[in-house]
DNA sequence: GCGGTATTTAGACAAAGACTTAACTAAGGG
DNA sequence: CCCTTAGTTAAGTCTTTGTCTAAATACCGC
């Protein structure tokens, strides 16, 4: 059970060509590391590198087959992520309530 | 407009001590900068760099109030990241149907 | 086993990041 | 005015991260 935290998962999204290979996987599935690479203005050590990050944060598992290692996404933590967000969902909606208030007041101040 | 990216609001997120500072900030509302650098084990400069990074990213906005800056936070960047999040939503309830037939088809396989 | 394709490891380096201490600005209260 | 409280800016250090090139490993088809 990884007990990834948190702020390595937002660490892991942090740079935009792990984002933009997280979005790859999102709508490719499983995909080999060199077809990763092929979007990417990045050698393929780098490559590499970047989805190292994603494992340990949990984001992503490697299998083999054949000579290519195929990458897939792990919803787990993405999951993880939603919950963490959960909480603010209600922030933000009682938030939207308190400005709506506040600009129903603002129009009766200013005629 | 801050079109600040989807990375950046990541990268904002991936340092323990801005998460403590927006967890603080979802419960308390608007917070003195001094009472949130009470909660971290850091002087009162390095609380101001992430108070920075978060209001770079849009995660949080600053106002003067006497000699205090209360900050507080932004529902509109973590909106952003809820609705990224929307596609993975429904992404990992589909891979979990298709993990879902897999176990079965194995269960099958292996009486 | 050889040669090719796919990917990883190692090593080096520059840039960015997280801190610190020390000095500065700002706002209020006697 | 001077002092105190609240926070920021400046400058420097140390670590981490993103990237590259070069060399190693893995697997396959012949």
């Amino acid at each position: 059970m990884s007990a990834t935290a948190l702020s390595d998962v937002f660490g892991a999204l942090a740079d935009r060509h792990r984002l933009a290979i997280v979005e790859k996987l999102r709508t490719g599935g499983e995909v080999p590391v060199g077809e990763l690479a092929s979007d990417l203005p990045l050698t393929a050590p780098a490559v590499t590198h970047h989805i190292r990050v994603l494992e340990k944060a949990g984001l992503v598992e490697r299998r083999a087959h054949r000579q290519q290692r195929l990458i897939r996404l792990r919803p787990a933590a993405l999951e993880a992520v939603d919950d963490w967000l959960g909480a603010y969902r209600t922030y933000w909606s009682g938030a939207l309530d308190r400005l709506e208030r506040e600009l129903q007041s603002r129009k009766k101040e200013t005629p």
